[in-house]
DNA sequence: TTTGCAGCGAC
RNA sequence: GUUGUCGCUGCAAA
């Protein structure tokens, strides 16, 4: 796995792909393979270092944005070698775990889109699930638990120098006005495999909704349950709410969440509006 | 058909 | 100062 991880192929891909976004955020605009063959001696201690698990992370940068709602949100951002390595483990994690993915998560997803979830939602209404269970999750990314996430991945991944520079990454402290401090739980918004471990964790709540045989939509952290009474709504919220709460250990927004009618399925309108349909 | 640049949206 | 993944639109070039 470390290996996958550190062939060139997958270097080069996650190079490009980290360059390609914006500013590239501190990378100067040097071509690949200039980058390669400058960094073969580079690399090269960079890469000894990962398969003997002697890599450590360097802190992220911690930067408050304002949001939409007038709260801040604060980013965690790894410095760009960081994102480089992140981006490669992003690669080898992707395939694995895209073939564990239910079919009705569409955050985060190559090949899927809020539109598509529109669709979806407005299928399960048309079919007559008219009562909708919504849940907020209360910082989803802040709150995920360290020890579950690793021992989900454990599950598919065996190779054990791969498991510890993840969890060196999940560890890794946050700098926030030059005073470095420690993250026992959460993913940083900022790194490049942040998504897919939110995806890989809430692919546990989709499995379980999957086996009682709900209806349900899920975009990222944005998840709805379509029912077909209030009543039955009022149970499944419920007994969902308990299992994020014990077997996910994520708390709910309860302000946020409830059930509610088709006609007022707020974010259906927005993503109506803002992603056309 | 494909690639490069720019912008918009979701979280 | 501002990161990330995914999706879409537009333009340009062969």
């Amino acid at each position: 796995m470390i290996k996958a991880l550190t062939e060139r192929q997958n270097m080069r891909d996650a190079y490009q792909q980290v360059v390609r976004n914006k500013g590239a955020g501190g990378v100067d605009h040097m071509k690949v393979d200039d980058l390669l063959s400058h960094l073969t001696d580079t690399w090269a201690i960079t890469k000894s270092f990962l398969e003997e698990g002697k890599y450590t992370p360097q802190p992220i940068k911690g930067v408050e944005i304002p949001k939409s709602n007038g709260k801040t949100r604060l980013l965690g951002i790894p410095t760009v070698q960081d994102r480089l390595i992140q981006q490669a483990m992003c690669q080898v994690l992707n395939p694995i775990f895209e073939a564990e993915f239910q079919t009705h998560s569409y955050g985060f997803r190559p090949n899927k889109s809020a539109h598509q979830a529109v669709i979806q939602a407005l299928a399960n209404i048309n079919d007559g699930y008219q009562d909708i269970v919504d849940i907020d999750l209360k910082s989803f990314f802040d709150e995920v638990d360290h020890a579950l996430l690793l021992e989900l991945i454990h599950a598919k991944v065996k190779c054990p120098q791969f498991l510890l520079l993840l969890k060196r990454y999940l560890r890794a402290p946050i700098q926030i006005n030059g005073k470095l401090i420690r993250r026992r739980k959460g993913v940083p918004q900022g790194g490049p495999l942040s998504p897919l471990l939110s995806n890989i964790l809430l692919n546990e709540l989709d499995k379980e909704l999957e086996k009682r045989g709900h209806r349900y939509v899920r975009y990222a952290d944005d998840f709805s349950i379509y029912l077909k009474s209030k009543k039955a709504a009022k149970r499944t919220g419920n007994s969902i709410f308990l299992f994020l709460k014990h077997k996910l250990k994520l708390p709910i927004n309860k302000e946020k969440s409830g059930i509610r009618r088709p006609h007022n399925v707020s974010y259906a309108q927005k993503w109506c509006s803002g992603g056309r349909s």
